[in-house]
DNA sequence: CATGAGCGAGAGCAGTGCTCTTGACGTGGC
DNA sequence: GCCACGTCAAGAGCACTGCTCTCGCTCATG
């Protein structure tokens, strides 16, 4: 484990388990997590299904680490998406789209880990800080240009700790936002809007506004940014 | 099918239909929809796996009749929640919070309905006049008690028929507010809270009362309901 | 009362997650 | 240079799943 050696056999273990997290993601992708199969990763990936149990080591692991790269990849997604040049609405908008892009590009990796988690699979502690990119990004832009008068009329029910950089009064709004991006992404995605929302786009901008005003980011054009 | 006598044999099948959904919720609640196993309820039942087919014709199916009940059951609850005597304000919360409760009580079953989908499962027709109940029941207080200028700033990208009694200008929002609802009850359920929300009770309340104040309902002791 | 529809039981197919044992292979230490 | 050890793939096997088909029984109905 700790004096391993990092030749020739440590680069092969490397590569295996790239391919069997690589084909293990395909087969989500097209078929879901409840199809994903071990056996049937390992015939695609040319081996014998023990064998896989030698890279990771139940199937649960797998989504597990299925997990966390994707929590991973709309974070990053979120990450980029926001220029803290251009103005706060702005940014606030790029986010959201960001993540709604992603989800549409990726809807079973987003409803694995947004979805309904199986119960008696707990998500393990390690998937924690890569949950937390998006929240985090949208968090700081609430830091930087919310306007604590926003939330005036929200109880203070949130831990304040978990948000450190945002202003008290805003923790609360800035919870119920993350929400709100997180209900409308997974109600579109899920199908509930089929029938419903005639122009998507235009209604997810639409609620990111509202959601944006929510958290006392200055209106798109005031006078100066920051009154 | 047509001509079937109403006699003992119908009333046995009836029985042992229930017997088996019954069961089924049973194992459904706990240990969740992918741990429900046709087999298992059979043996619980009291008869061997293949017998359970002459009631119900597959797996997806079972699942199909226990999402269209776990509709039916929330939409009950929240209708028999608001009462059209009291003010528009407190019908929200109560069927808010009604949501809330059943979910509490049913996670199993909330994740079935508005949990993730299983890729290749598409939910049925005939679960869509179920599914609606609820978004009815918030519907009809913002059509009796909304004010249509809370709708401004909202562009109209919903289909307007869906909601016919509801004044087009709310019909966004209101979809929104719905959103929110459903997000804030997952994000609870599917533990994104923990560690974060300390007062549930009291934030939930508060998103209510954010989301009432989107649909125009007039706020909680106006000088008259109306104005 | 005879008969046929409805029903339960059982065997069987193809697939799953996971474990254990066996045999081969490459590598590091002597 | 050689040999032992650690790593690995493979196969057999267990217990389970959804689902189908066939077989007889039994009971309500014509």
């Amino acid at each position: 484990m700790a004096a391993m050696p990092p030749g020739t056999r440590a680069r092969a273990r490397a590569e295996t388990t790239r391919a069997i997290l690589d084909e293990a993601r395909r087969q989500l992708a097209e078929q879901g997590a409840a199809a994903l199969s071990l056996r049937s990763v390992a015939r695609e990936v040319g081996m014998v299904s023990s064998a896989v149990y030698r890279y990771v080591a139940s199937r649960d692991e797998l989504l597990t680490r299925l997990i966390i790269e994707a929590y991973d990849a709309v974070g990053e997604r979120a990450e980029a998406a926001r220029d803290p040049q251009t103005p706060p609405r702005e940014q606030w908008r790029a986010v959201w789209r960001a993540v709604r892009t992603w989800a549409l590009e990726h809807p079973a990796e987003y409803a694995l880990v947004y979805g309904s988690p199986v119960p008696g699979y707990a998500a393990p502690a390690e998937t924690i800080p890569a949950a937390e990119r998006v929240a985090v990004v949208l968090a700081t832009i609430v830091a930087e240009h919310g306007d604590p008068a926003a939330g005036d009329g929200w109880p203070a029910v949130v831990r304040a700790d978990v948000l450190p950089a945002v202003p008290p009064a805003l923790v609360t709004p800035a919870v119920g936002a993350w929400t709100q991006l997180y209900g409308t992404v997974g109600f579109e995605l899920f199908g509930q809007y089929e029938n419903v929302v005639e122009d998507r786009e235009a209604y997810f901008d639409a609620v990111a506004e509202a959601a944006a005003t929510a958290v006392g980011l200055p209106a798109r054009r005031a006078g100066r940014p920051d009154s």
